[in-house]
DNA sequence: GTTAGGG
DNA sequence: CCCTAAC
């Protein structure tokens, strides 16, 4: 089993003249993302991803939206795909996948105190409080976040830290700044960068407007809600990319806010000028962070319109949702090396159970590794404060119940069918589920109606309109015979109760039960 | 719980 | 595969 806990740490980098923030851990390919400049301050520009999404600029102390589709609120609502690979990644069957397995999990199985501490099989586990993401919200937009903000530089910082590259940092060519004057002496005039928790930098009094009093930030990295995500062992890597991005969808989904913490402490007056704050050219802002927080995050700030940004989206209250740490992330539920039941030859039927099934093994890997990933995602305590306040709302059952995995049957488990239905008729699904598909744990006899529903139809059409792994014509002949459609009623020969079932000839030459 | 049939 | 009426 693998446990991947990890930050999504986004870097900025210079590009074309603009900032980008590289979100790093992002199952998709890398594009300029985020830029960040200010004016009286720090400008940003971010550029979407992967398409640009809107418009942002920062005037001075201002943030001031050239938004054309919402509000800085809302954050981005339209719908992107950030590539073919993460937009066909959370379809892992047939559709997109309805919500967080984690959320599943926790909604099912998780009972916790208002400690935020719960308790699942007997394991205690410290848990954070969701967010209150909608399901259906989240779906609804869980195509979009990855986008990317794009402002106007409306100057830049001037720094020349080609000799200062960290890992991961940035290395920009230094840069005119408004003035069109190239500068390079931020270093020297910032007193060093000193990297914070999310490797803010103080950039120093802009040398190119000395009666200015600014602050400069080098923002290398933000700091994200951490993301615990957990796949088996046999996962495969686009299973875990999947699972991450599934992850970040959840944080993301509902767009996201930037928020400051200075000296340990979350900076929630947005009213405060830097000063205020504490934050100043004169001092080194190595106490001083940026992160990325899923929106809404915080609690209906003291006053002013911001409050009004912090006013839940959604209307319907929903339950929390609680994580557990990573150090207790729950088992994928994985099955390693199930052996229960499969004893032998004796199998009673012939199709196999869920864990080794059929000849599309590919498939099923696929389709078992999704099942069992788990996208754990935690909130920062901020949004826990904010949750507190949200009402309860029992999720809907389509919201909670996962979608079945698709597994579609293979030309064995067709002839174990057709050789079933051939004995038994149709209309004795229940038996007929018993005398070929008692140990495919993952075949319901709905299933087996279904397929033989989808065979009759299937045997009617033309070869050219079949569509997936081909039926022998042979066994499609046989679903057509009217000998299949006739044993409606059982005949004198066979059992009409299932304790008779296994005294009858299997298909297989196995008994069943 | 099963069956049948539409979605 | 899902959903559910009908039994």
């Amino acid at each position: 089993m693998v446990k991947a806990t990890r930050n999504m740490e986004t870097f900025l980098r210079r590009q074309n003249g603009r900032w980008h923030l590289d979100v790093e851990s992002f199952p998709v390919d890398k594009k300029p993302s985020t830029l960040v400049t200010s004016d009286e301050s720090v400008k940003l520009s971010v550029s979407t991803y992967p398409a640009p999404c809107r418009s942002l600029q920062v005037i001075r102390n201002d943030v001031k939206l050239a938004n054309k589709d919402d509000d800085e609120n809302s954050g981005c609502t339209q719908p992107s795909t950030p590539n073919k690979a993460s937009g066909s990644a959370p379809r892992v069957r047939d559709r997109p996948i309805k919500k967080l397995l984690a959320s599943k999990y926790w909604e099912e199985n998780l009972k916790s105190d208002d400690e935020g501490h719960a308790n699942s099989g007997g394991k205690a586990m410290h848990v954070y409080h969701n967010r209150n993401i909608g399901y259906k919200h989240q779906r609804s937009q869980r195509d979009f976040h990855f986008k990317k903000r794009k402002l106007f530089k409306c100057g830049s910082f001037s720094n020349s830290d080609g000799e200062m590259s960290t890992d991961g940092g940035i290395s920009s060519s230094p840069t005119n700044d408004l003035h069109g004057n190239a500068s390079s002496s931020c270093k020297a005039s910032s007193g060093g960068w000193a990297a914070a928790g999310t490797s803010v930098f103080n950039v120093g009094r802009a040398s190119f407007r000395p009666d200015d009093s600014r602050v400069k930030f080098r923002i290398k990295s933000f700091r994200v809600p951490e993301l615990f995500v957990e796949n088996p062992e046999n996962a495969t890597v686009g299973s875990l990319k999947r699972t991450v991005m599934e992850a970040v969808t959840a944080i993301l989904g509902g767009g996201i806010r930037i928020g400051v913490v200075f000296q340990g402490k979350k900076v929630r007056d947005d009213n405060k000028t830097l000063l205020q704050t504490g934050i100043s050219h004169e001092y080194k802002l190595d106490a001083l962070g940026f992160s990325l927080e899923p929106y809404p995050v915080q609690a209906p700030q003291p006053l002013g319109p911001d409050c009004r940004s912090c006013v839940l989206p959604y209307d319907t209250p929903r339950p929390l949702t609680r994580w557990p740490s990573p150090a207790t992330v729950v088992h994928t539920g994985i099955q390693q090396g199930r052996s229960d039941d499969h004893t032998g030859t004796d199998l009673n039927n012939f199709v196999e159970s869920d864990h080794d099934s059929a000849p599309s093994s590919h498939y099923t890997a696929l389709e078992k590794i999704s099942s069992n990933s788990r996208a754990l995602v935690p909130v920062t305590a901020v949004n826990a404060e904010a949750l507190s306040v949200v009402p309860l709302r029992k999720p809907k059952r389509s919201e909670s119940t996962h979608r079945r995995i698709r597994r579609p049957f293979s030309v064995a488990e067709v002839e174990a069918l057709v050789q079933a239905v051939e004995k038994l008729g149709t209309g004795r699904w229940r038996d007929v589920k018993l005398r070929a598909f008692d140990n495919a744990k993952h075949r319901t006899y709905v299933d087996l109606k279904d397929k033989w529903k989808t065979l009759v139809h299937t045997a009617r059409i033309s070869p050219q309109q079949r569509r997936g792994e081909a039926v022998p014509q042979e066994l499609l002949d046989r679903v057509l015979s009217p000998h299949c459609s006739r044993l409606l009623v059982p005949t004198a020969s066979q059992a009409t109760d299932e304790t008779a079932i296994g005294d009858l000839p299997s298909p297989l030459g196995i008994r069943c039960r």
